[in-house]
DNA sequence: AAAAATAAAGGAAACGTTTCCACAATAAAA
DNA sequence: TTTTATTGTGGAAACGTTTCCTTTATTTTT
C-alpha cells in the first residue's frame, strides 16, 4: 500500500504539505499542488480513511437499522438511503434487527466501535430504549428516525403523514358507498399503525359511520398476517365490503384470502393498501394504495444525518412528507347486494 | 470516549497488559485479568476498532456489491450475507451499482480506502474488468463471487447449478406434454442466462423437440421485461403452450401479459420461474419455480470470505449448490387444443 | 527602508490501539 | 545450588493520517 509518505518523497515535499494539498486546507502554492497531484497520480495513491479517521473522527459511514431487508418496504428505504449517502461520499452499513432489541443493541455497539458518523433508525416501534441509551452515552452522535416516532426522545424525524394517508384512503372507500370498512394493520405499538388507525377513524366519523371495534384487527405488516386475519374477517357473516389494509403486504394477503373464498375484487370487496410498493402493481387487479414517498424520505433522512455530522449540533426537526392516494382497480362502487 | 488508557489506569496495569487481556494474547495472570475486566465494566469501555485497524489491518467489514437491493433476489442475497456476517462479528457495507461499471469502480475504491476485509460480488455479468483490476492492485484482498462466474479471473465462487435447474424445469414442462416452450431470460451476458439456456436446450434435445430460435428471447431479469417480451411471444399465431422464465420476476411479467390477453394459467399456458422468491407465492396461481438456495449460498460466500481474510490465502474454490424444482399451480398437462 | 502582514512549507505531536522487546519473578531442570 | 524455562508485566515503537506550531520567504503597508 502506498502512503502519503511515498507521495511526499516523490513530490519532494513534506508529509504535511501533501496532506494540505489533498484536503485543500491551509496555504499551498500552485507549483507544489501540481507536484503533489502528479505524484498521487503516478503512485495511484488513495488515502487511508482508517488512519484519517483516527484524527478527524470521521469515517464517512452511517449505520442503517431496519427490521428486515427482505421486507420490500425496507428495501426501498435502504436503496434511497444508500443512494443519497453515496452521492455525498458516504457508505452505509446495513443492520437487520428483526425488531429484536437485543440484536439492535449489539449492532449499535458495534457501529459505535467502528466510529460511524451517525445512525438512521427505520424501525416501526414507538418504544425503543436503545435509542435513549445511545443518546445518553453519545449525545453528539447524529441520529435520524425514518418513518416513525419514538416517544420520549428528542431527535430528528422524517415522516410521512400517516394520518392524512389513512384518512384519504378511508374517505375514498366511503365515497364509493362503503359503510362496513375493515381496518387491518400491523403491530399495535407501531407508529404507522397508530396514526393510520386515527386517520381511518376520523374518516368514519366524518361520514358518521359508527365505529365497530370488530372491524379493526392489528397483527403484523406481513402478507401472511393479511391472509390469516383477512380470511377471518371475510368469513364473518357480516363481512366488510371494503378493507383498508395497513400496508401493501397485508393487502396482498387479503387478495389471497379473498381468492380462496371466491370473493371477487373489486366487485365484492374493495381493498386499499398503503405504501405503493412493488406489490401494488404485481397483483391483480392492481392495488389502489396510498403512496409513501419512500425515496424522498430516505434521501432526506441521510442528508439530515450527514448535515448533523458536519455541523456538530442537533436540529431536532420533524420533517413530514405528504402521501398520495393512487387509485387503481382494487376499489369500486359498492353494489347493492341483493338479499337471498 | 473512554480509551484503553483509562482502563489501564483504573486497573492499575499497563496499556499493553490491557490489550493482552482484551485480545486474549500472550501471558496474563487471572488476577490482572479480573482487574482489567472489572475496569472495562466500570468504564463501559468499548475498543476503538478504527485504531485497532491501523495496526492489524482488520476492520471486520465486508463490502457487498449488488445491482439493486430493490430487486427481490438481491434483497434475499443481502439478508443472507448480512446475517452470516453478523454472526461472525462482521458488518457489511451495501453497494448498489445498477450494473454500472463506473459506479462499481467508485464503490470499490471507496471500500478499499476504508480498509474493508473483503468483497462479495453478486453481479450477473460474466465480464467485469473491475474485479480483474482489484485482483491486480490488491492480490491479497479476499474476493468471493456469489451467483455468477467471471471469465478470466481465478477467485472463489459460490454458485447454484443453473444448468440443472433449467434442465429440470424444462423437463417438467416436457413431461406435461408441452412441445412449444418459450424461454424468456435476462441479459445475454449474464452467467445465469447462459447456463439456464443451456439447460433448457439440453432438455429439449433430450426429448427430441427441435429448437426454435424464435422461442428464445433474452432481455432483462425484470417484471417489465417479462411483461413486454412475454406479450410479444403470446401474440404470435404459433404461440408457446408453456414458458420457462429465467427468473420469477419475468414470470410475474408473463402473468400480467397472459391476463391481458385473457390466456388462462395454467389451462392455456404453463409457466415456470426460477429462484423461488417471494413473488412465487404472491401471484395467482402460485408459481412453479426452481428454488435457488439463496440463503445457504449467501452464508457460504461470506463465510468463505471471512476465512480467506483470516488465513491469508485464496482457495479459488467453486462451490455449487443444487437447485430444486418446486411444483405449484402454474403448470399443468397440455390439453389438446381443438381446432376451429 | 523598516515594520507588519501574508504565504508557503516543514517538523513533530497526536489519535488509540497492537506488538515487539526487555526485564523481573517464579518454577522447573540440571 | 546454579542454570534454564516459563510466566507475567511494562515501555516504546509502529500504523498513516491531520494539525498545531515554527520558521522562512515574500509581499504589503507605513
Amino acid at each position: 500500500m502506498t502512503t502519503i509518505k511515498d507521495v511526499a518523497k516523490l513530490a519532494n515535499v513534506s508529509i504535511s504539505t501533501v496532506s494540505r494539498v489533498l484536503n485543500n486546507t491551509g496555504y499551498t502554492s500552485e507549483g507544489t499542488k501540481k507536484k503533489v497531484f502528479d505524484a498521487v497520480e503516478n503512485l495511484n495513491f488513495r488515502k487511508n480513511i482508517v488512519a484519517a479517521a483516527m484524527i478527524n473522527k470521521q469515517t464517512s459511514t452511517f449505520g442503517l437499522i431496519i427490521p428486515d431487508i427482505k421486507n420490500i418496504f425496507y428495501a426501498d428505504v435502504t436503496r434511497a438511503v444508500e443512494d443519497a449517502a453515496n452521492q455525498h461520499g458516504f457508505n452505509v452499513i446495513l443492520c437487520n434487527t428483526d425488531n429484536d432489541l437485543n440484536k439492535e443493541a449489539e449492532y449499535i455497539n458495534f457501529l459505535m466501535q467502528k466510529g460511524i458518523d451517525g445512525i438512521i433508525f427505520s424501525t416501526p416501534e414507538i418504544k425503543d430504549r436503545n435509542i435513549k441509551e445511545v443518546i445518553k452515552s453519545r449525545p453528539d452522535l447524529p441520529i435520524v428516525i425514518l418513518g416513525s416516532k419514538v416517544v420520549g426522545v428528542q431527535v430528528d424525524e422524517v415522516l410521512v403523514d400517516n394520518f392524512e394517508g389513512a384518512y384519504d384512503a378511508t374517505i375514498h372507500l366511503l365515497e364509493l358507498g362503503h359503510k362496513k370498512i375493515g381496518f387491518l394493520a400491523g403491530q399495535p405499538d407501531s407508529y404507522a399503525t397508530i396514526e393510520r388507525q386515527k386517520g381511518y377513524e376520523a374518516a368514519l366519523e366524518e361520514y358518521q359511520v359508527p365505529l365497530d371495534s370488530e372491524d379493526i384487527v392489528l397483527d403484523e405488516f406481513k402478507v401472511g398476517s393479511g391472509y390469516l386475519k383477512g380470511k377471518e374477517m371475510l368469513l364473518k357473516k357480516n363481512r366488510p365490503t371494503a378493507i383498508f389494509a395497513g400496508n401493501d403486504a397485508i393487502a396482498v394477503g387479503v387478495y389471497k384470502a379473498a381468492r380462496e373464498l371466491n370473493i371477487q375484487i373489486p366487485e365484492e370487496l374493495s381493498i386499499v393498501g398503503f405504501d405503493d410498493s412493488q406489490y401494488a402493481q404485481i397483483v391483480y387487479p392492481p392495488l389502489t394504495t396510498v403512496r409513501t414517498p419512500v425515496f424522498e424520505m430516505g434521501e432526506k433522512a441521510i442528508e439530515l444525518g450527514i448535515l448533523l455530522s458536519k455541523k456538530n449540533k442537533k436540529f431536532k426537526e420533524t420533517i413530514t412528507f405528504q402521501p398520495e392516494l393512487i387509485v387503481r382497480e382494487s376499489t369500486s362502487e359498492l353494489k347493492v347486494i341483493l338479499k337471498g
